[in-house]
DNA sequence: GTCTATATGACGATAGAC
DNA sequence: GTCTATCGTCATATAGAC
């Protein structure tokens, strides 16, 4: 019954849905206070370097919830194509409840801060590098060699992270449902050119 | 040699500037009259309605400039693959000297103002729907025919998008260059199939 | 751990002189 | 067309009582 971290924990899961909706510099630390009903004088206790402090810690969070969606949705299909497809269209029924949009998408927090507070900026990256990677492995499960799976991953990265700003700003899923079937078209493409590749053409 | 829109002009550059490098809510009027040398009490006399007038003429600004941009480098090229490795590699070498990224990307602004400011998300989402038209355009013109055209537009915005994202927060190129090969070979296969089609393949 | 009160500054916007 | 002065509001952050 450690119900004394709460306070901390409930700060930290608003503000991390508000920098995501609002964005960090649209977002006051009052904001956050009032929408996640904690204690008006405990934000600088529980984050004494104020308002980048929580942003890290928000980055973090949004690191945590989409790595473990993604992974849950990923695995166990039957190829890439299909893993990446329902894992999209999951994403994309997210975006057309449009209240809710919890562990998406940190292009909006990243594009803000990349020239103007140097510690988001990396903490962004490294996000995105986490992102990269886990796609890239997630395509060697399902039989890409490593080269083109990182060439791969890459990409997929920048499909998804397009999508979720067209989706937001469209108001609706459509976008993220026509990137999961291009993609699932591309990757079977690219399974094919492999396979291929080791027959021996080219 | 009509120097009196002169004013109105430089507000409204310096403006389009700043809203792509930090965003709406992270761009003070105060900023953009001090860079632009413009006078002080001239800005709500050249847009009445504030800041809210002066973004939606930048967004205007903006998708001008990309359309243009991009007009340039598509066309006359051999094919759509080409066309597209040569423009995603031009923007590329722009994201390299990161001082300016004139022209680019409106993802920025439009995830920012998605849930606030409607009518601020509305210009975003026509520049969105004209990107998406001009990429269907190009690849007709390249011999897409216009259903697959119509997909592969949204798909192809959607990574471009998401590739800025990521340059920026990497502070180089480099993605928009992986992009750029991964699209083009998702073009070419992409042609070749709709070949295979009208030859009565599925 | 939480509270109030407050310091300090930036913001967008307006009024009125010139 | 441009200027100054200023309003009211918001922001982040701090100090000190409880």
């Amino acid at each position: 019954m450690k119900e004394k971290h709460n306070t901390r924990e409930v700060i930290l899961q608003t503000a991390t849905r508000l920098f995501q909706r609002q964005g960090y510099n649209g977002t006051g630390l009052n904001q956050i206070i009032e929408e996640s009903g904690a204690p008006k004088g405990s934000i600088y206790y529980h984050f004494p370097n104020g308002k980048e402090e929580i942003a890290i810690e928000a980055i973090s969070m949004m690191r945590k919830l989409v790595l473990e969606g993604a992974e849950k949705d990923l695995t166990g299909k039957d190829s890439a194509a299909e893993a990446f497809e329902y894992y999209l269209n999951n994403v994309a029924a997210i975006f057309d409840l449009k209240s809710c949009i919890d562990g998406l998408s940190i292009g909006l927090i990243a594009s803000e801060t990349a020239f103007t507070h140097e510690q988001l900026r990396y903490s962004c990256e490294m996000v995105f590098k986490d992102l990269q990677s886990q796609h890239a492995q997630i395509l060697m499960q399902y039989g890409f060699d490593r080269e083109q799976a990182e060439e791969l991953g890459i990409t997929i990265t920048a499909m998804i992270e397009g999508a979720c700003i067209l989706s937001i700003t469209y108001q609706d899923g459509n976008p993220l449902r026509r990137i999961a079937k291009q993609l699932s078209l591309l990757l079977k493409r690219s399974q094919e050119t492999q396979g291929e590749k080791q027959n021996g053409n080219e």
